[in-house]
DNA sequence: CGAGGGATTGAATTCATTCAATTCTTGTGG
DNA sequence: CCACAAGAATTGAATGAATTCAATCCCTCG
């Protein structure tokens, strides 16, 4: 297995994590946890030497036995087609829980792959599972994580189902920019981890096609995309190609079928 | 709100439904619970009068109140762009639960309508989570469920943003079928209750190419539909047009990024 | 039995892809 | 430190799959 870098040969650096001075707060899962309960999950967490780009936090196929907090950094998972493609499955950045796909059946069903330097909580999930009957709290926000991730997958699902790639990629980058913005980073300024094509993979395009359109928003001087680092001129204009209007239309609800 | 045809006007028949005698078994949420565990699942769950066609039950906006097991029938749940148009989230069966996704801001996002007559087993959430502090194995059904639903829009994802129109209606019938199969239903004949533009929709495609692709597939003999009803000649031909190979090939696994 | 929605079929159009060529970056070894 | 190789990104032209528009057909239900 040597062609996998690294892998399983990390050693842990610090089994003392403390959620509570971590700057994500609200970010993460322990958010709304007293300072009790998040020193209850601290003991079961541990934050191995950060991971290099390339490297795997997980592989499609491992025994699921922990879930992973991105700490800092990001990463991508993916999996491969029947007919050998990849598919990029979702791009995760610190906050962002990442394995939970492998929950149904005790086993990881993507890759998680480090995009950059990215430091990651890693969280045993048996031991999870034990702390969620003594937290209730826990087990809501561990409902509740599961609960984003379902909403999020459908919202992705409508954006390759109907849109078009214009639309695609500027709710793309919107939607970088919001959680950039909640992390205490520039919203209108910030670096893709990833790359051309894994965005277009990403989108359900082809690279040529995302290519084209960065340059299009950059001739209408809606934002520049110098490399990897991306600089929003027109956030408005962007939410409007993207097809989300601030002010959502007054329709009457219609019954259904 | 007198829109809404007969909602939240049901009045509750049975309020002391038995999971242990349910034939759903392994497919719903009780799957590995013992006697005394389901017959407190019982406690909190009731089966109100069956659901028409056209009916709610519950709508995008609502405080979710309760998740809902569907017992027999089959709903379709939805919700609106902003751009006025409808996107269809997905087509649920027996044993399947929704409003899962309203969870995380303890609001649904969805409306959820029969497709058919229904009858539907109601599971109060504030509940549902007490019980699955008192009962682990809930709880961890509760995970499985969840994460199960995450694979599930994760799949559909790459259904809509890299397969062709071909390989989308193929698989989706697939997976009726496979479903259909699991609930000791017929694999190969079997009705669609949900409509052409129901499946153009949930698809990514428009209702014109859903029948064109219908039609090819009967020219060929692989399936027919004859107005709901479908009937699957060769699953393996159909299978192989998906895009799903039941031998998987055999690829090297590539060092990601 | 007739009306109206659902489904099908045909023709023209279009958005995105594919193929192909070039330019730009980055990392590595001499 | 520079040169060069290899990957990443961009640009252009031709192609194609699916959509849109339009007309017709077929059920179903009142």
């Amino acid at each position: 297995m040597t062609f996998i870098k690294e892998y399983n040969f990390k050693k842990t650096l610090n089994t003392s994590i403390s959620c509570d001075k971590c700057r994500l707060g609200r970010l993460c899962l322990p958010d709304g946890l007293n300072k009790n309960q998040m020193s209850k999950l601290d003991k079961i967490i541990s934050r191995k030497k950060p991971y290099q780009r390339g490297d795997y936090l997980f592989r499609n196929g491992d025994i699921l036995h922990s879930v992973y907090a991105i700490h800092s950094g990001s990463i991508k998972t993916y999996s491969m087609q029947n007919d050998g493609k990849i598919q990029i499955n979702g791009f995760l950045l610190s906050g962002e829980i990442a394995g939970l796909e492998g929950i149904a059946n005790n086993c990881h069903s993507v890759d998680a792959v480090a995009l950059e330097t990215t430091s990651v909580c890693e969280i045993p999930f048996k031991q999870l599972e034990s702390l969620s009957v003594e937290i209730p709290k826990l087990q809501h926000q561990m409902f509740k994580v599961l609960s984003n991730e379902i909403k999020h997958e459908q919202t992705l699902a409508s954006l390759l189902g109907r849109k078009t790639a214009e639309q695609r990629l500027a709710a793309f980058l919107l939607s970088l920019s919001l959680r950039f913005e909640c992390r205490n980073f520039s919203a209108n300024t910030f670096n893709l981890s990833m790359s051309r094509s894994d965005i277009a993979n990403y989108l359900g395009l082809a690279v040529e096609t995302v290519s084209r359109i960065i340059t299009r928003l950059s001739d209408n001087k809606i934002l520049s995309v110098k490399r990897k680092m991306v600089s929003i001129y027109d956030k408005k204009k962007l939410y409007q190609m993207a097809g989300i209007i601030s002010q959502p239309p007054n329709v009457i609800r219609k019954t259904g079928t």
